[in-house]
RNA sequence: GUGGAUGUAGCUCAGUUGGUUAGAGUAUCUGGUUGUGGCCCAGAAGGUCAUGGGUUCAAAUCCCAUCAUCCACCCCA
């Protein structure tokens, strides 16, 4: 039997209830904010992420999906949505038309590593960008927003982290000054992380070694490192998010694994669902749109991956849902009349009644439970006796009472139907 | 890519030191009871015991290989 590739997943009920449920909340927010939606390619032209993201980076060097098409073009499926963003924007010259551009999207993103909790092959992101203006509003705007988004979910388990990487020469200050202070000190380190100092010494900060985590408290902070203006850049978003109360820690850990970031970096981590805990991730970005198109952009999005998010949901008991009630269910008492009973569903979907019936041509009782099954909150019976007269018989399952209807007189139970819908 | 765990009915799982026809709960279907439904009762259907090989009189059970899934490393959302 074909089987779904690895690590990707079939989402239908009940689970997708959860999905509709979480991107309404998600669409809502960010309308809120006045952000517009955006979908871009599922995938795109290789180059576009290995220079967006970084060469150098383990998204791009060994967990892409990328192929050759039948043209001979190398195209890769998206590992992450930013860099398609700009691309967009800048192919269509969107800077021009508006100063400052809100986007968001939802949207599927593929990277091969092994499947784990809360870590698929294609899995989902909901993020928002905007680009345009170096405004620490902006900044703080990008974490308020997913904030946002997991209060309304009832998520309580999480933290915000912020951390500030300064532009590329005081990034650069600082790498040096850590390399010295690691000199003598590497040999302590662990295999990984004695790689990473040749590779990507900010992910030492990374390491989950206890010997590593100890040398590096106690190693030189990038924010010392930092020009004034970054400094105060900083220092005016945490301001922003102090007034908007959201609590947040400064993390001079956390460095990103994305080549684009500068200044502003964070990330929500849950303290609920395993060992892949970053709920939502992102930052300040002012240099990418110059790498992708030679033009300045200033620009700052976040990340948030929405089966994390629901795998912490599940793990904090949140939306556990009844089932949703049925408003009518058409039972049909004489096959004879299959025809009337389905023209009769079709009259009150109409109306904007959602309607079920047996398609299955099953006894009256397995009608029944069927409806109940349903959660029907009325049952017409279609046929019987009264079906001489051109009448039905409307059923109130919640009471069990009964009542006869003609069929000129259908609207009645239409609003009998949205009348006790609103009690 | 590295390590560990696990694969038995649609789902969640039992299955003894190897021993007749592999079980339960739930879901599904049919019927009984009920004012035509919920609760209850009865019955039915549902399995290549992941796959392939080996040991044995005998394998779901022991051994080997393969595949798959899960968890952790790594990486990140």
């Amino acid at each position: 039997m074909i089987k779904a590739i690895k690590g990707t997943k079939d989402i239908y009920y009940p689970e997708i209830e959860k999905w509709q449920f979480l991107e309404e909340i998600v669409i809502d927010v960010f309308s809120n904010f006045n952000y517009n939606e955006i979908r871009t390619p599922i995938f795109e032209e290789t180059a576009l992420f290995a220079r967006g993201i970084g060469e150098s980076t383990d998204i791009v060097g060994k967990e892409m999906y990328t192929f050759t098409d039948r043209s001979g073009n190398s195209v890769t499926l998206k590992p992450e949505g930013t860099a398609s963003v700009v691309r967009a924007l800048l192919e269509h010259s969107l800077q021009k038309a508006k100063p400052l551009n809100k986007f968001f999207y939802i949207s599927p993103m593929f990277r091969q590593e092994r499947p784990q909790a809360g870590r698929l092959r294609q899995f989902h992101q909901f993020g928002g960008e905007a680009l345009g203006s170096n405004n620490p509003y902006l900044d703080a705007e990008m974490i308020l927003i997913p904030y946002i988004v997991m209060q309304m979910l009832g998520l309580s388990d999480f933290k915000v982290k912020i951390n500030s990487l300064g532009v590329p020469e005081s990034r650069e200050k600082y790498k040096t000054v850590l390399r010295e202070y690691l000199s003598d000190k590497v040999k302590d380190l662990s295999e990984e992380s004695r790689r990473r100092y040749e590779t990507n010494i900010l992910r030492i900060f990374d390491s989950k070694a206890e010997n590593d985590i100890l040398i590096m408290n106690e190693a030189p902070k990038i924010l010392d490192y930092l020009s004034n203006e970054d400094i105060d850049h900083f220092e005016e978003v945490r301001n922003i998010l102090d007034d908007a109360h959201i609590d947040y820690e400064i993390d001079e850990k956390l460095v990103r694994g994305l080549d684009y970031y500068t200044n502003t970096t964070f990330e929500i981590v849950s303290g609920s669902v395993g060992a892949q805990s970053a709920l939502c991730g992102g930052g300040r970005y002012n240099l990418l749109a110059r790498e992708l198109g030679g033009v300045d952009i200033p620009a700052v999005g976040f990340a948030a991956g929405i089966e994390r998010i629901l795998l912490a949901c599940k793990n904090e008991g949140l939306l556990e849902f009844d089932p949703y009630p049925l408003p009518l269910f058409i039972v049909l008492l004489d096959k004879s009349y299959d025809r009337i009973a389905y023209n009769l569903s079709l009259y009150f979907r109409g109306k904007g009644v959602e309607t079920e019936l047996d398609y299955l041509g099953r006894s009256v009782k397995a009608q029944m439970r069927e409806a109940n099954k349903n959660n029907a909150q009325f049952v017409l019976f279609v046929g019987g006796e009264e079906i001489n007269e051109s009448k039905v018989t409307l059923k109130n399952m919640a009471d069990g009472e009964e009542a006869k209807y003609s069929f000129d007189s259908l609207e009645e139970i239409v609003n009998k139907i949205y009348s006790s819908d609103e009690e």
